[in-house]
DNA sequence: TTCCCACGCAACAACGTTGATGCAAATCAG
DNA sequence: CTGATTTGCATCAACGTTGTTGCGTGGGAA
């Protein structure tokens, strides 16, 4: 590509990518100039740095699916104890998602690229989930591809009703206490246990 | 309001319905054109029926609605088992949901009217799950609010995956074989019981 | 400091959507 | 059958959104 960006050009990326997840999050049919004016930006710049609304949401997809991936591998869904490895990934991926709603919510910002990664998580996500069966930890007989839907459903649900956290603290903590609360949903539902 | 409809003009207001239902579940942001074409009529027609998009949104809204609420007094929610109840709201729900996909799944149709209606059963919603805690359905400590999301959630996902069914033996079938699946999920999760 | 780049602003054309209107032809109801 | 109503079609104005361009200005970089 060309140079690297100018000091100021960078802020106005870093802006209006971030105003653009904000917006689109409330109402994904927003149009530019409500996205120029949360980013305190004119409209004319956000299209001077993204030609499309399109390239614009493909470049949130790109950074979304970036860090998803990334806190998915950090949690060796592969090696580590299966109980351990499933509260670990829940508690990151509902950090991420709080951060991206819009773009990890709605399959808008559906490129080629990001549909690869969605499949690849999808079966990284199986196949630890036919570990997981092997290894006691779901029951033998449920089928895994529903157990995924609802794994990813009850994610889903956690993230939406969590309200504002201030600080970066307070949205560790609450997607620590989420995370719980989802695999003990998800492995024991919510009739008595014992 | 007017004397009673024409019968082709009955007709072309229930071609309309259907077809709004069916596009805009497929894409909520289409246009009265795409609206018009899948109801076999012109624009004109549908402007003619509904002043506005509005306008039209709403009458779904108001039939939806008045289904759902149908169909969940049916269940006896406050008197049968609860289980029994639990099962029998769950089918018929799914089977109302399959039908309006759109309106029943996107807030969009969102009226003071509708939204009073959805507040009533939210309400007897948690009233039936205390009740259902109290009989010992659900364990002791649960969150019912959380329960209520959760439910909704699982009810929302086992939606969404079945696929197309062609006659309504199949859908009663199909909605039967889900709610079970819903409420044993709900009940018990994936992990192994005992 | 000096040069260049990015910005805001104003203006513009192109589109698609919405909603209204008039009229001739088809269709329903008494 | 006959009168009333509905519909399709063509047309029009109004709007909002998108994307582009040119210009003067202010802040970043060497």
């Amino acid at each position: 590509m060309g140079r690297p960006l100018r000091a100021d050009a960078a802020r106005s990326v870093r802006a209006i990518l971030e105003a653009a997840e904000q917006v689109l999050a409330e109402d994904p049919s927003a149009s530019m100039e409500q996205i120029a004016e949360q980013a305190g930006v004119a409209r004319t710049t956000v299209h001077r740095r993204f030609a499309n609304r399109q390239a614009l949401i493909e470049a949130l997809g790109a950074s979304a699916k970036r860090q998803l991936m990334e806190c998915v591998d950090d949690a060796h869904m592969d090696t580590a104890p299966p109980l351990v490895a499933l509260h670990r990934v829940t508690a990151n991926v509902l950090r991420i998602k709080s951060v991206w709603r819009f773009t990890l919510g709605h399959p808008l910002a559906d490129t080629p690229l990001t549909a690869e990664i969605w499949s690849e998580i999808n079966a990284g996500a199986l196949e630890f989930f036919a570990r997981a069966q092997r290894e006691g930890l779901l029951a033998p007989d449920t089928d895994l591809m529903w157990a995924r839907r609802v794994y990813y459903a009850l994610v889903d649900e956690a993230q939406h009703g969590g309200g504002a956290d201030r600080d970066p603290d307070q949205v560790r903590q609450n997607a620590d206490a989420l995370a719980t609360l989802v695999v003990d949903t998800f492995l024991r539902g919510v009739g008595p246990h014992g």
